[in-house]
DNA sequence: AGATCATATGATCATATGTTCATATGATCA
DNA sequence: TGATCATATGAACATATGATCATATGATCT
């Protein structure tokens, strides 16, 4: 076995190199990974995740979240910007007012989900 | 109603009152939310989310999860170590040799539930 | 013991991210 | 129409974060 047949794709190359091409046959699309890790850049931010929390509840509007999470309405209207961009929330106008809601049931089933990782010994 | 009734503790005071007061009390602890928020945050990272993917299929030493994911040992390493501080991952010493696994079933949910959200239309 | 291998870690640096401030938009009401 | 209210947004700034590089640690083998 000449050195030709051995993996070195990077600096460190694999000791084990049949457990390595395996795997490596297994593993989900790079697209998918990189957008799941969005996703969950997403759920990762108190704020936002506070917002998640409010509208678990009810539907509301941004001056209600802001006043429940003590927070400015500029910093909550930024990051209901990126909710709605990464689809996790949608809104209406009613008159001046513009109310948020939950776009999606798996929100919550994501939230419930790490929050059982969380609570559980 | 005077103005001491109102809900000031924000530069937005609420404008639904009764909403607000009543979601106040539903809020999960701010402690719990906090937690969760750097739960997310972890897996809300390309290369975490990439070698949880990894492990997955099979407990992996450092070096093999450097080369399937083409990063050097080093970068790696960093990130097994938030990982484990996380307690999403463990491992083993098998003589130079470190083995990482998944610490945890809830991982794997969590990134499901992810994914059926990423994959769903 | 010394050399080597696998991994860990600290410092550094560039980029990403969240909040603030000022201001813009868009709708309602007098 | 002008004033006001609710929300959105752009710029600026401070902090957080991830990769790299150099080096340390810890185990194996001769």
């Amino acid at each position: 076995m000449n050195k030709k047949n051995a993996i070195e794709r990077c600096d460190s190359p694999a000791i084990h190199e049949n457990t390595v091409e395996s795997v490596r046959g297994r593993l989900p699309a790079e697209d998918a990974l990189f957008d799941l890790a969005e996703l969950f850049k997403i759920f990762g931010d108190s704020t936002r995740i506070r917002i998640l929390s409010v509208l678990f509840e009810t539907e509301t509007c941004v001056c209600d979240i802001a006043c429940l999470l003590n927070m400015t309405q500029s910093a909550i209207s930024h990051q209901l910007r990126i909710l709605k961009q990464a689809k996790l929330v949608q809104n209406r106008r009613d008159g001046k007012t513009i109310y948020y809601s939950l776009a999606d049931d798996h929100v919550k089933l994501i939230f419930d989900q790490g929050l059982i990782h969380i609570t559980e010994p």
